[in-house]
DNA sequence: GACAATTAATAAATGTAGCTGAAAAAACCG
DNA sequence: CGGTTTTTTCAGCTACATTTATTAATTGTC
């Protein structure tokens, strides 16, 4: 057995940037190509050999009229080589998205599920989502090549079992990997829903300029995603980000999510509310939807409720020092009125206070980055095979 | 200008883990080399041929008596090639300490500062430490190859500047690297303390296993160091682990460290102590000698703060979910008076409670931490020259 | 319509670097 | 002194990437 770097390894190294590059643009000529990965015109030829072996590589002929000179190869990422899925298995309901290997999003599902389902029960659910999805898409289960599911609680990302989960009935132990693994013929990867929500956010949302991001998912539960330098914070056994300790902060225990503080601290405004025929689903939505409209005991309420939410999201930034936070999740629909609240407080809390933003992809960032998760390991296991 | 992987990085990438195995051992045979760095036996030997040339390799033939076949050639790092600098720059004193290049500590100076002494009189200090610890190792100043302060507050990294510092007087603004580096003939590299205690303990302390690991620096402040996946997390600013936000749990602002809070919480007690007699220096130090002598006032005050501090170790542990925390700085020197209370308390906190220890480096975490990290800046740039 | 200009692809030469396997070297042992 | 053992050294091969030169395929112009 040797560790050693040998020469495979650059062409795969090579491979990968040029992978890069297709990833992001879609014909391009090999000379351009080469420029924008920076590698020599021969290299580059070597590389889209590999890569057309492999099947990665559509290609045509630079018909441009005008144009003098010998005509140029095309080349693009061939996006239909392949599909992944990714999911998002909430409380609420589940969301399945069919992406190509450019990532291009051909289909996606939304299934609501009983908020009190069990484990048989709520995975069902989620396989008729998948099925739903990939109809939808017209896509075969044998052509997709990998799937990532984001679920509430801990996550081993190694093994994709669900080491703890309080808000989903009968999903602590659960081995998601396994057990939507028999849905595909293919690997099934598992993460929290916040990690998969900041991978999202930097790849297609406000966040793909920072290398320092926390994503906070703000919804019924509480719960963040970090990423430092580039790469997902998880800590030891993937637990990092649960907030569970704004109840250590507050001394209420349970009470933790927008939605929960919304439901205890908001109880009587929301029951009034309720009576004068606001009809709203949410406690929390109510109760943007009155404060908008002018109810100050709703607008007292919200910002009480903020000013808890602001204190967690600067305990946050003070201790992880972000470049930028991202507000997602439920309340990501009511945009600034959450977050200039928050935003307002910041400076009171930490003397480096980071920008701070609402979630560009609203509840698709969960989806978005569970498919970029699968894409990383098809492209990943792809490559392992260039000179096989 | 080309960003591709090209042969050089090989024999690149093989000279570190070469370099790796050196750093380890003291004499070895190119044979064990080979096995240990997982490379063949002639590109050990090209890589020992590169390295020699920079003047890292030592070499003598092995006459070990009953060994029979031909005798083996036998390589060590020259430690001697070139010194390094570590310096912890605190409130109340300063350490310094020179090392070789593998890191074997020739000498250290401590030098005590007077808390309110300025930038210039405590620069001062610094630079006479340092001389003193030349003078001492006996190496000169044109040996040294790097060197590393630590110092409270928020420093860049990047440039070395002190973004902020609330501990010493007219520190915030001032660049490290330029006004250290005029002490040197090399560069000067700056970082906080804890962040260089965490690097310190891991390399040579007790969390030299773990891979997600927060130290812990008690002392008047209160600082943590986060690793995670072997990686320090420093945040976009450097300013991670400043853990001010004590005062955001507890509503006392001010009262952050250990020390700060034995002089507050056990302002009276203290009082006391010292009337019959006590005189050890800091507060916190004659506390916890009077509570392990039975003082039960002392030992209550004592769990106070213990509790308090906790809920802080609690918070990072349920946060950033590490395998192992290390409790270092000033109160180390107690062990398990202070660790035990602490442990105990974790469980309640997070639903996956990490290890806890004490540091075993104690108040040297910090300077070999520094050690650490001018060490390797200095083998980066000597790679870097390998084909130059 | 021939020829120059342009652009891209291909081929050859050069250099680095890794590995395997065989041969040579330098000891010890009987 | 030859045999054994262990290590070193050398030769041959493969894999990559780079630079330079050559060839190919067009368009535009005189």
């Amino acid at each position: 057995m040797t560790s050693s770097a040998t020469a495979p390894l650059l062409r795969r190294l090579n491979a990968e940037s040029v992978l890069g590059v297709l990833r992001e643009v879609d014909l391009i000529r090999l000379t351009e190509l080469a420029d924008a990965a920076g590698l020599s015109r021969p290299t580059v030829d070597a590389v889209i050999e590999d890569l057309r072996r492999i099947g990665l590589i559509d290609e045509t002929e630079d018909d441009t009229p005008g144009r003098r000179g010998r005509p140029a190869r095309l080349v693009r990422l061939k996006a239909d080589r392949g599909h992944v899925v990714g999911l998002d298995i909430g409380v609420h309901k589940c969301m399945v998205s069919v992406a190509d290997l450019r990532g291009t999003v051909l289909a996606t599902e939304v299934r609501p599920l009983g908020q009190e389902l069990g484990r048989r029960d709520r995975l069902e659910g989620v396989r008729k989502a998948v099925r739903a999805a990939l109809k939808a898409a017209r896509v075969e289960r044998s052509a997709v090549l990998a799937a990532c599911a984001a679920t509430p609680g801990i996550v081993d990302p190694r093994t994709g079992v669900v080491l703890t989960c309080d808000v989903l009935p009968e999903w602590k132990g659960l081995n998601l990997r396994t057990e939507l693994g028999r849905s595909f013929g293919a690997p099934v990867l598992a993460d929290n829903d916040a990690n998969l929500a900041v991978i999202g956010e930097r790849w297609r949302g406000v966040a793909s300029a920072s290398q320092d991001v926390i994503y906070v998912l703000a919804g019924e539960r509480l719960g963040a995603g970090i990423v430092s330098g580039g790469q997902v914070f998880r800590g030891h056994d993937g637990g990092a980000g649960e907030m569970a300790f704004l109840s250590l902060l507050e001394h209420t225990p349970g009470a933790e999510g927008i939605g929960a503080l919304a439901s205890n601290i908001g109880k009587e405004v929301v029951a009034r509310l309720r009576e004068h025929g606001h009809e709203l689903t949410g406690d929390a939505a109510l109760l943007l939807a009155a404060a908008r409209d002018g109810d100050v005991e709703a607008q007292q309420v919200l910002e009480e409720i903020l000013a808890r939410m602001a204190r967690a999201v600067g305990t946050l930034a003070l201790l992880l020092n972000p470049e930028l936070i991202v507000i997602g999740g439920g309340v990501a629909a009511a945009g600034e009125q959450i977050a200039e609240p928050i935003r307002r407080r910041l400076p009171q809390m930490t003397s480096l206070p980071p920008q701070l933003e609402v979630s560009l992809l609203g509840d698709r960032a969960v989806t978005v980055g569970a498919l970029r998760t699968a894409l990383d390991t098809v492209e990943s296991s792809l490559l392992d095979n260039l000179n096989a």
